[in-house]
DNA sequence: GTCTATAATGAGATAGAC
DNA sequence: GTCTATCTCATTATAGAC
């Protein structure tokens, strides 16, 4: 998986250009993994996009595998830092709701992706096609578990009498429908003859939090 | 869309042979579009499954493109042919519970997908890849729409007081739950650290009636 | 309806100069 | 770290014989 061979430390530090230039790369990855998928984003067209040659994004990202495992990567640690900050807000005041707390792993990201960074709206995408393809099984794992570990914890602990296949099954249902917010929601739109707006997120959590108090 | 340029009929049906070949690439493409996607499965190698000239996975099934949506139309209409009856088998019995009506439009596919079908099973994670992606946008409407939009106005009807709106929102939350029992029950097995196998449809219908019933 | 053969393009990867 | 140039292979699609 990585680029270098040895786990000697770097001789010198990246110049500020080479940092620029590795970013603009994976600006671009992640902006064509987003909208096409991985088989469907040419190595080529990122290379085109980030305006470099072909060369350069082996360079950086090595095989393209490895740049995809990069691109998702990248932001997952922000992504999960942000979820695990509000889930200790949220218990921080005392006995917070259920809803709370789904809130606290499901608001981030939607801040992120609505908030008019492209980059993260982008970045969204890919985690749905991340989760709806075993073939990123390890990814997910490396990626999304921690954080999945930690809210079960704390859902399970909170309804004490659910059992933790049923409350991490709950969980999975949960992050899927919110990721159809990202893929689908045009197809709400469509199916309910609404061109209006409506706020998907409120909706999702009312979902969720009734199907977990079911337990 | 269609490989034939005219809307007269064809002069001769087609022999049995041919349509033992069509068939056969249908499901090799079925299985291969299924493992990999669309963008990683390749006319060759669906060719070579079939045991077949790749000019002939084109003659039977035009573009790449349109191939893929034979695939994702051959099994559709069977589909919604069981979700309905099963809808009607519901209504049929006088005033059904919420859950019958939503287990008439889950069950029918994971009956197909876990009873020993493997063409089905591909299948099953064939419509995971169409809806988790907007390139399939209009194959999802002209394939899945239809039956959706029966039960999302059974379901309004059965809750006078919820939007229509929030209706399809849960509606289309439910399906994407639905879907992820397909693609990432691994998943929940790894973060609930149970081996044992675990009914994902029970729970996937206590978890979206309750859902429903909260509005 | 089936096949061989091939056209035309694009893919990922890397060697080696600077 | 960057670039040019190129290798090797796979891709979809189609022409034309049978």
């Amino acid at each position: 998986m990585m680029t270098q061979t040895t786990d000697r430390p770097r001789l010198r530090a990246p110049s500020k250009r080479s940092l620029a230039t590795k970013t603009r790369i994976l600006d671009s990855a992640e902006r064509l993994f987003a909208a096409r998928g991985f088989d469907g984003a040419s190595i080529r067209d990122i290379a085109k996009d980030a305006r470099v040659q072909g060369a350069l994004v082996a360079h950086h990202g090595g095989s393209k595998e490895e740049l995809f495992y990069k691109v998702v990567a990248r932001r997952a640690e922000e992504l999960a830092a942000l979820r695990i900050a509000a889930l200790n807000a949220a218990l921080a005041q005392g006995t917070p709701s259920l809803r709370d707390v789904l809130r606290s792993f499901v608001q981030p990201l939607f801040d992120k992706v609505q908030g008019g960074d492209a980059a993260w709206a982008a970045y969204g995408r890919l985690i749905a096609f991340v989760s709806a393809d075993e073939r990123w099984r390890d990814l997910a794992r490396d990626c999304f578990d921690p954080t999945a570990r930690v809210f079960i914890a704390t859902i399970g602990g909170m309804i004490p009498k659910a059992r933790p296949e049923a409350v991490a099954a709950r969980f999975v249902f949960m992050v899927s429908a919110s990721l159809s917010i990202i893929t689908s929601t045009w197809r709400v739109q469509t199916l309910s003859q609404e061109g209006a707006t409506y706020d998907l997120v409120e909706d999702l959590l009312n979902f969720a939090t009734a199907g977990f108090e079911a337990l």
